[in-house]
DNA sequence: AGACTCCCCGGAAACGTTTACAGCTACCGG
DNA sequence: CCGGTAGCTGTAAACGTTTCCGGGGAGTCT
């Protein structure tokens, strides 16, 4: 009694087999039915029929296992927290969904082993793409990333030869900027408040901040830098650090996790913003316009990178044979609250911490 | 010359055939040999060789088709930058991660037909399992759940007869210990900054507001009560509209991110935090901390649901037959700077916006 | 009217893996 | 010395889909 067994998947949901057979038609014509090709009139209408009866919905593994493609596209990031790559990942989202496929994020520590092993797991053929933003980059990581079976682009630094497609920024630029801003507004015991060393951002933005300084003729004081990692906690804890034992008037920020770390101590320490230090993130994220006050930040482009990168994979997915490509995001400095211009003036405070000048909702001039 | 060329899958990668025909067995021994069970010393030597030699590594879609399962779990947010699901999909993903299982997250943007028509593709088999965190239910939500075909776990209120697990917490409840504690330091015309009223969230914390000032015999004042969504800019614009016709000496907020627009906005009109206003956030997330004041927060258990939600799933994953369960967190209010008691005193400012009470970086007391 | 084209259909082979089943060898106990 | 058992091996069938290919019917052109 009852239909087939046979025609049914084990856990008893519809297969091609069960539309085929309740249509009275081969698989082959069901499945082409099912997928738009083909099929007179009467055909179309009795597959349509029998499949709508009992709820067919394909199997998306096994058309995987024939097509050779998931649909499936992953991100790999540092910190899923930080709201920097939670833009760059509703930038690359959007672009990946309107290609019909589906992001899959990965959140890695920043831990290289983590990554690696990420990296080799590619090899299993789950996801048609993926796009990693490595903040540590070794050998090991290099050849992973160039004998990958599947594309990979890579967000940020890589050696210069590297084939790989790769979207980039300038942050040593970016640092330049905040420190000419800083410069132009009459400060001049510019501190800076970095991540750890041997990170690429790190290195770069250090490097960046020391040569942004020698070109403006300000000596290097070592007790103005102070490093910590990128999160908040960390920023805090080194501003604090860092205000024991200097006086800045202005600080530089590796990122706006850091900036707002900063943020925190210096107002705990009793120092105003921007009229006893002016203050400028990185990354601009959102964190940054919802600051009291807001935050002067750099922006490095992150939604835009992220755009570019899920392009450059979405071409690199429909044609393996593309020569590697390398695209530029410059950065931008949006001057906000935090940095503003202020007239000299004395130090006690007279008021409320508000900024004078900017409107607090103001959002903000792109220098 | 060379090998054949059937042995090797489309794009010239190694399959079990590669290796089995390289050591000389047949590709069951080969099967078995890769997955540790069976095979005598000589045959696994050989095939350990082969599967070296050439880099085999197995292709994860056509073991998913045989096997059924693709170690891949969905977790549905409205909002991938709130803070708090941030936290939910953290605690998630470390209990997912151990069971050998990756996450996919999607950011539905709250939008129903977003949800519904992820939860109809889950029918396409390509997760194991799946937690969702509806903001908006609808009963064609319901029906989708129900008759799911891969095992979907909810965080979040749901009808109380839907037989779903289900892991919520008591948002009701929540704010009653944020107006108690408000009223406790003699707060009385407390203001609410809500999320849409359409929303389960919305609606609970709304309803929960009124029993709390009614249990307090306090009259409500429509004018302290404003709606926006729960994101930041709409929590300061709703502040905003409050300040501009009513006087509150406290604010309850339905998430942090309205109680981070809800400070900014109290800054900026020039109210110190908590002299004049007292202000409470929901949902305690790392955000709370980084302000300054630092907010309390009724805490509801994000990571907590989260973990809980993802260990239901593993054991319905495990066995599908067990009864449907309903777990719940109990919030706790995390008092920190910006409740805290302050004796009364003269309305104008005479320093920094700085609490005198509690240090900032203090971590705050539980009630 | 015959040849040709076009379209539709069904059988069967793939995609790469796991696994049930049966055959084989070698060994052990009686 | 023989039946039984244990362990290993290979063949083949499954998982559910798409697609190649050949056959056949209807229509069209000459």
């Amino acid at each position: 009694m009852g239909r087939k067994r046979l025609q049914e998947s084990a856990d008893g949901r519809p297969t091609v087999h069960t539309v085929a057979a309740r249509a009275g038609v081969s698989i082959a014509s069901a499945s082409r039915v099912l997928n738009g090709v083909g099929g007179s009139p009467e055909t179309i209408r009795k597959v349509r029929e029998a499949a709508a009866e009992v709820g067919y919905v394909p199997n998306a593994i096994a058309r995987s296992l024939q097509s050779q493609r998931t649909g499936l596209v992953a991100l790999a990031v540092e910190d899923i927290g930080n709201p920097v790559y939670v833009e760059m990942m509703r930038a690359i989202e959007a672009v990946v969904a309107s290609s019909g496929r589906q992001l899959l994020v990965h959140a890695t520590g920043g831990r290289i082993d983590n990554e690696t092993a990420l990296l080799r797991r590619l090899a299993h053929r789950y996801v048609d793409g993926m796009i990693v933003s490595p903040i540590r980059v070794t050998d090991d990581h290099l050849t992973a990333l160039v004998d990958s079976p599947v594309p990979v682009v890579v967000v940020g630094q890589l050696g210069a030869d590297a084939p790989i497609d790769n979207v980039r920024t300038d942050s040593r630029h970016g640092v330049a900027l905040a420190v000419d801003h800083l410069v132009a507004t009459g400060r001049r015991r510019i501190g800076f408040v970095n991540g750890p060393l041997d990170t690429v951002p790190g290195a770069t933005r250090d490097a960046g901040f020391r040569a942004a300084l020698a070109r403006h003729g300000i000596p290097l004081d070592d007790e103005l830098v102070e490093v910590g990692d990128f999160q908040y906690a960390a920023g805090r804890a080194a501003t604090e650090r860092l205000l024991a034992r200097a006086d800045p008037d202005a600080l530089v920020c590796a990122n706006d996790l850091i900036a707002v770390g900063a943020l925190h101590a210096l107002l705990a320490a009793g120092r105003r913003v921007p009229q006893d230090v002016a203050l400028v993130g990185m990354d601009d994220t959102e964190l940054a316009r919802m600051m009291f006050p807001q935050l002067s930040s750099v922006s490095l482009g992150s939604a835009e990178r992220g755009r570019r990168a899920a392009e450059l994979l979405l071409q690199r997915i429909a044609d393996a044979a593309l020569p590697p490509r390398r695209e530029q995001v410059p950065p931008s400095l949006v001057v906000r609250a935090s940095s503003a211009a202020t007239l000299p003036g004395p130090r006690p405070a007279t008021g409320p911490t508000a900024p004078p000048t900017t409107h607090p909702s103001s959002e903000g001039v792109t220098a």
